[in-house]
DNA sequence: AGGCTAAGCGGACCGTGGTCCAGTTTCATT
DNA sequence: AATGAAACTGGACCACGGTCCGCTTAGCCT
């Protein structure tokens, strides 16, 4: 299996390394069909690219993704690695892209709990759960993904999620600071604070889904016994 | 002014970078007296070398400390800068080291509300609005100083903090999984997220300040209005 | 004092992320 | 089909973090 041929941004011409990198654009999830406009060559380039990543780490794991590594192993230059992905967190991203999209999906237009028609509150919980599970899943790439702290919340995918919680928030506790306490939320959730606890503090995941429950509940003023 | 000369860890040989870096010791916060035994050349080169780490930041930026750089400015190789400090991370928090060792003291052994002596409620309180400020003090060099990700948590002095809150939260709500909650409220006290809502979103201190009050009160259950 | 040894030193060396730019390719236009 | 410009390519190049190892030196022991 490799790695579909979607990315979250298009790079704009090179010279300037570009911060602003895109909207979040929430509602196009699943229609955009891959980088639209991308010479033929590129879009090849591009695949051949994120194959062989994917391949590399299967391989050797995500230590083994050099830059380097990967342009030599899709038989292409180095600076077309820089060019398509900007930098190796975009090609790292990249490569969680796919699932990432599948997330949002399943949140903004999937069948309950996740996605709407169940109640907030209980979209919240599923919510969790569901991110919690996806990142214990490729804790690793994750964690190798993880951007330069400045932009660790900036970055569209995080912001999308972000503020998806605090929609469903706001339905709960209409009357708190949502944004702040969305970012608490997530904060909890964070890739870097999973691997702590399951793999450095010797925590099962449940326990990890109880504390999302218990936190969702003391949060939201509701109740919960678990 | 300079950081002051002295550190939360001292290297083993050399050879082996040593993983477990030291126990968290709480309770000897103010006594040690620096390094302990260090050769009187080594540590006359430690305090030139933190010396020169401050004049580059105030010089040039937290950017401007290259390893290289603080090297030459201390008049001083390269691998003593690592054997000392083990890696840039280890010079940044060096330089952290002081302020850290200042709020340690402040609430293990300090007046109260943030010391003993107040109701553990207000200690929290307390406690954050300290940690909030600090960090925003120190931003730049909090940010900069931010480990890879899988050591952001089990930096003694980052355990040292989340500690104190599990402490505190195990005496106001005994039933909760304190652990949990401990490592989210200090999450939601992460350098790099108060940057992002600083500087990125724009809220002022004082409602970060609210809403650490906010979330306090909403995770312990007791009443405040803000 | 002299000598012994572990600790400390320093700078050459390496790998990696990232930049640059001259040359090449694609493709819209005619 | 020819053409021209925008887009893309590739590999030489650079800076920085980090390692290594032969040499020096502090500080103890006799």
């Amino acid at each position: 299996m490799l790695y579909a041929v979607v990315m979250s941004s298009a790079l704009p011409p090179f010279p300037k390394p570009q911060e602003p990198l895109e909207p979040p654009r929430l509602l196009e999830v699943e229609s955009a069909p891959d980088e639209p406009c991308l010479r033929a060559d590129a879009a090849r380039n591009r695949a051949r690219l994120l194959e062989a990543a994917a391949r590399l780490i299967a391989e050797h794991g995500v230590a083994g993704v050099t830059m380097e590594a990967v342009a030599a192993a899709a038989q292409v230059g180095k600076g077309t690695v820089f060019r398509r992905f900007g930098d190796r967190n975009g090609l790292l991203t990249a490569l969680l892209d796919h699932s990432a999209r599948q997330l949002q999906a399943d949140f903004l237009g999937g069948p309950p709990p996740l996605g709407p028609g169940a109640p907030p509150l209980e979209r919240l919980r599923a919510f969790g759960v569901a991110v919690l599970y996806r990142s214990a899943e490729q804790l690793d790439l994750q964690l190798a993904a993880q951007p330069e702290p400045a932009r660790r919340f900036s970055h569209p995918s995080v912001q999308a999620l972000r503020t998806h919680v605090a929609m469903l928030l706001r339905q709960i506790v209409p009357t708190a600071d949502c944004e702040l306490l969305s970012q608490t939320l997530m904060a909890s959730l964070d890739p870097a604070l999973i691997h702590h606890l399951t793999r450095q503090c010797g925590m099962p995941m449940h326990r990890l889904e109880s504390g999302w429950h218990d936190l969702v509940a003391r949060l939201t003023g509701t109740e919960w016994s678990g």
